[in-house]
DNA sequence: CTAAGATCTTTACAATGTAAAGTTTGGAAC
DNA sequence: GTTCCAAACTTTACATTGTAAAGATCTTAG
């Protein structure tokens, strides 16, 4: 039996992976530092070595799940990038991240202070939409849409895959893997 | 100088609207019975005469605000209802409202527990929702689009108004007016 | 007029975030 | 190897919060 030694050694990590296991156990409600600290068997105030506050902490999880998230993206769309139908598989793999973990929905959108950019790529541009502006703009150009409108499709496509998501994460909407059809159909009739 | 009796009169309504006020001017993070009650000039436990508890109250606060939400988005319709056009006055106003009151997104949608249901009216149908499907409904079968399709067109219309309410409430994406061409374009071209 | 119930206050307590000051420890500099 | 410092952690303290419990005040049905 090892005692623990005086520092933890790894708490920074700790605290973050404590934290999303929290919020998937009890829910964003009942999250709090100090139970946080508790789990990794420190003292409350532990945490101010690592995170400036508990915003702090909750924007590296934020971070963490994105990292997550960005890793289910990519694995949808690798090495199907001339695919024409790889937006399709991207927008499915996004709803589905959020309909397999309901609680990061509410999490990631409401304690972070997102920005989209729609135009070009930007130092703090979220990688989900960067991912996802890149792969758009790529079909679009191959699809022949004409360039003036890409900016419209863009939101017309992404806002209809988070909206799908957020109702998918955040109601009662049952979800249908049929609702791929939904931007196929959309994104394809623009064509003609 | 008349003195405040010991009875307030209409706290109920009061504590509702001066924690409206108060998410408006602080915002969500630093909502606190204590505060709505003290802007009341009513003791910190005064409230739980007319909540159980605060989440009473909060929720409370959602139906008030989704009065006023429903009240902007029937006058949208009022004497349009026959206009094919309908349904992206409709939308507009849908966004316009978190536009204008961009803390009330989050707020609406964090906090209620809302379920949204697909076909049938329900009695625990989400109002500006409910408005929303019959108004779609009725403009789908006006445009000849197949029955069977409809609830599809109602996701991806739905599901794109509300996704760009998000965006725009939420995240830093510059709102333009010409967006309404969005739904107009994908609704229409969709009959071809 | 009076009793009961609704409304409000006072008091109390546990949970939370965080500031401040002290303790332990690993490791760099000598 | 010893010294010393800065980073990592603990202890203590305090203000804010939600809410339970008991008591005070008003309203109103009978």
């Amino acid at each position: 039996m090892k005692e623990r030694p005086y520092h933890h050694g790894n708490l920074r990590n700790d605290l973050i992976e404590a934290g999303i296991q929290l919020i998937n156990e009890e829910g964003l409600k009942s999250f709090s530092l100090r139970k946080v600290a508790a789990r990794c068997q420190v003292s409350h105030t532990a945490p101010y070595s690592h995170f400036k506050d508990v915003d702090a902490l909750i924007s590296a999880m934020g971070d963490y799940v994105t990292g997550q998230f960005m890793h289910k993206l990519r694995s949808a769309v690798e090495g199907k990038e001339e695919n024409p139908g790889v937006l399709a598989f991207l927008g499915q793999a996004y709803i589905d991240f959020f309909v397999k973990h309901p609680q990061y929905f509410q999490f990631l959108f409401y304690y972070s202070g997102l920005t989209i950019n729609l135009e070009q790529e930007q130092p703090e541009d979220y990688p989900p939409f960067a991912l996802f502006r890149s792969t758009a703009f790529r079909m679009f150009r191959r699809w022949g849409l004409p360039e003036k409108d890409h900016s419209l499709h863009l939101i017309a496509s992404w806002s209809m895959v988070h909206g799908i998501a957020a109702l998918s994460g955040t109601s009662g909407i049952k979800y249908s893997g049929s609702w791929t059809d939904i931007f196929i159909e959309t994104l394809t009739k623009k064509e003609t």
